[in-house]
DNA sequence: TTCATAATTCAACATGTGTATAAATTAGGA
DNA sequence: TCCTAATTTATACACATGTTGAATTATGAA
């Protein structure tokens, strides 16, 4: 390749986000390595630090985390009124909506691909979703111990993306969307309104180091 | 440090299986190097080579995926008689109890962790899910879509591992271990017998291509 | 035209990785 | 005692990684 400004403007920025964050999804944030993804943008490795500086930014600007987290917000309150008995389903299909049929879904997927092994990112998806999702649940719920539910909801969301972005588990991985949002509705439900069973009775355990 | 055996027959290979456990469970397959794990037993990394041949199967023998089967199964016929209608409650028992009090919670762990970034893992663990847990689930059901529902399954305590041990997502990261298990159990169970809402009405959906 | 600036690659560096080979020391049986 | 096998480190290789600095070419404004 001879050197040098190419003829023309062409956007080699935004291919070399999308190559990036094709990368960052299938393999997540170590193993996705710059000359692998300057390859997949036809582009030389240090065209991407000149671009973004190091490795975490370009990570950062691929994933582009305010994004996800504005379309969240949008379609949560297109969902409809917040009424409490519906809050489940309208979450459910939200998230799974968003993660089917929208561009964010690779996003979401190298997140969490990424958190489990690098533990600036685990951080990162950690504040995420305390800070966009959980803060928002734990404001809408009237029963007791929010905070408790919205993570519980959280840990039902992560395992299903788990198991079906990163562990490929089928028959769920190539389960429809739309079915998929209706069967985890009733549990997410369940654990924005339901019974605790023992959750407010602790002489029936040790005492829970958070209250 | 002189070369050469050292006095007397100190246990080192078990010395350098708990260091690896130790480095694999905080930092994944990937990040955890052998000089750290050499450093952490106290011993050269060529040590490691000889004893293990190489890091994949130092791995798998500080994983001993096949403890982590047994014991699972042990656990889950001690449980009682496998009445349908108390399976989710055994399994979230079983497992709650398995990653909290023994000494496999790192492995499982671990394999979490390193599953998200090694595709070879991701395998791994996958076929060890549906191997010994979701075989042992789908053969004790008389419900419909008997996969389906294991997997569902799996997801939710898949979910909750990840949240707790990977993500460490508070209030759920310092919950207690059996009020744990009591809150997920009526989700398993609904997974495991319950209505799923429009699986088996094809006609709102497009066809599942695993059928 | 001229000149600053943006875009792009090349070559290289420093570091970290898994692993192989050879050497050194000790233990245990003949 | 001597020999063989087991244990342990030192050295080094080959490779991959993120990053840097210089070199080269195109664009656009003055």
């Amino acid at each position: 390749m001879p050197r040098g400004r190419r003829r023309g403007s062409p956007p080699t920025r935004q291919t070399i986000l999308a190559a990036a964050l094709g990368r960052f999804t299938n393999e997540g944030y170590d193993r996705a390595s710059l000359r692998d993804i300057a390859t997949d943008a036809g582009v030389d490795p240090s065209l991407i630090i000149h671009y973004f500086s190091n490795k975490e930014t370009l990570f950062a600007e691929a994933l582009h985390l305010p994004r996800i987290s504005e379309a969240l917000h949008r379609t949560l309150e297109a969902a409809g009124p917040g009424s409490e008995e519906e809050l489940g389903a309208h979450i459910a299909q939200a998230l799974v909506g968003l993660l089917e049929v929208s561009t964010l879904a690779p996003a979401v997927t190298a997140l969490i691909r990424s958190a489990a092994s690098n533990e600036d990112v685990s951080r990162i998806l950690r504040e995420f979703l305390t800070r966009t999702i959980l803060r928002r649940i734990t404001a809408s719920l009237t029963a007791p111990d929010p905070a408790f539910r919205a993570a519980l909801v959280a840990s039902q969301v992560l395992g299903v993306m788990m198991a079906r972005f990163v562990l490929r588990l089928e028959p769920l991985a190539s389960a429809d969307p739309g079915l998929l949002a209706r069967v985890i509705a009733p549990n997410l439900q369940h654990y924005l309104t339901g019974d605790l069973g023992g959750y407010n009775h602790p002489e029936r355990q040790s005492a829970p180091p958070w209250s």
